[in-house]
DNA sequence: AAGTTGTTGTTGCAATTGCAACTTTATTAA
DNA sequence: TTAATAAAGTTGCAATTGCAACAACAACTT
């Protein structure tokens, strides 16, 4: 993930953030932060770990990202809606939340680190189009099994192996997929069996084509 | 949608793309556009009108988007994938091709017009990721109806209405949520039926809560 | 006006999926 | 090491969905 303050010194990133409306905020452990603000935000955790978390109308609660230091989070970049989502702390964590509109408003071009933060926002942000772009390649197919072997296709052209590591567990796939896990589980039990792919544990071999 | 020239007099416009890597590219109706352009560019219709087209390995056509004067596309913005996705104009057409990587690491920012532009793409990103989480929030739903119910939610908060005009056609919507055309058909009946909604023609009223 | 093409509605049927419930295996914490 | 908790595998069953095929209707073309 390319980062907000690439090629910005620690000194003029101090300058950079007197001219926009932030805010550095300390929150002890397992805390909600950021539970009233509705407006778009940039958040970035200076220090600590923090996780977004979900939870469902049955009170089914899972992890949608873990929050690391530098992480970006926030309304301007996954529309977190207030009542679904919450950011919780899981450790004391210090974070500096950025209003996107003081940083698109402010009008003087003529600071150097003003413009390259702009330009990092941008890599950032066609970044994550390029991710909202694969999944949704993935949700749009219409069997599980589709779904799954775009994912791996993803995968394997991205790295250029067919051998996938999976970057969480079968739980969060299903989830990330849109698919229920046990279905999920069904149908890679069937590619297994038809000779399609290899697995053990998260590692999955690609055997076809 | 934001636009790419936002601020940016014709004669900076005329500056700004000397500094870039820039074609102007003219095109008869119905020629494919970009096949071969596989780095990540930004398009820009200057005159005329194209499509999308995304082509299935069924050979099904569907019309993806509408590409009208102004309208931007691009690897950058919707990965068109080289195999399913066309562009094709529907007269002749004038499309002006920014290569991407020249406009990020195109280092000096002094002018004030380069800035602005890096902006203004930074807004149109940000709406498109606004667009993908609000697709990707229907995807993921696991029934025909909770994502046409969440089709309608965001409809109706975005234009703070319950009466909804369908920007296109059921069909395409079908395409939009990721369903079968005729189970979506079906359940839209259910709906009606179960009194949640009423319609005619593109016009649908919401009647729950 | 007749033909062509595209959209919408409908329905039977088979396949896929979600759900629930339970077991087994990992992982983490005490 | 054991207990506790989370993840993964399994399976029967019912509900949902996709698919196919066709009819009705609308829009466009010549």
């Amino acid at each position: 993930m390319k980062r907000l303050f690439s090629k910005i010194s620690v000194n003029e990133r101090e300058k950079l953030l007197k001219l926009l409306e932030t805010n550095i905020l300390s929150f002890p452990k397992n805390t909600a932060v950021l539970s009233s603000a509705k407006d778009n935000v940039i958040g970035i955790i200076l220090e600590g770990h923090a996780q977004i978390i979900r939870t469902d109308y049955n009170g089914n609660r899972t992890i949608i990202e873990e929050l690391d230091e530098e992480s970006i989070f926030g309304t301007v970049i996954s529309s977190l809606r207030s009542d679904e989502y919450e950011i919780i702390t899981k450790e004391n964590t210090k974070i500096l939340i950025i209003d996107y509109s003081s940083v698109i408003n402010y009008q003087n071009t003529n600071y150097k680190y003003y413009n390259q933060f702009i330009k990092n926002l941008l890599e950032i942000t066609t970044g994550i189009i390029e991710e909202k772009n694969e999944r949704i390649e993935i949700l749009t197919k219409k069997t599980i099994r589709d779904k799954l072997l775009e994912y791996f296709n993803i995968y394997s052209k991205k790295h250029g192996t067919r051998i996938i590591y999976l970057p969480f567990s079968y739980t969060d796939l299903a989830d990330y997929i849109a698919a229920d896990r046990s279905a999920m589980s069904r149908e890679l039990g069937y590619l297994k069996e038809e000779g399609f792919i290899e697995s053990k544990g998260r590692r999955i071999t690609l055997l076809y084509r």
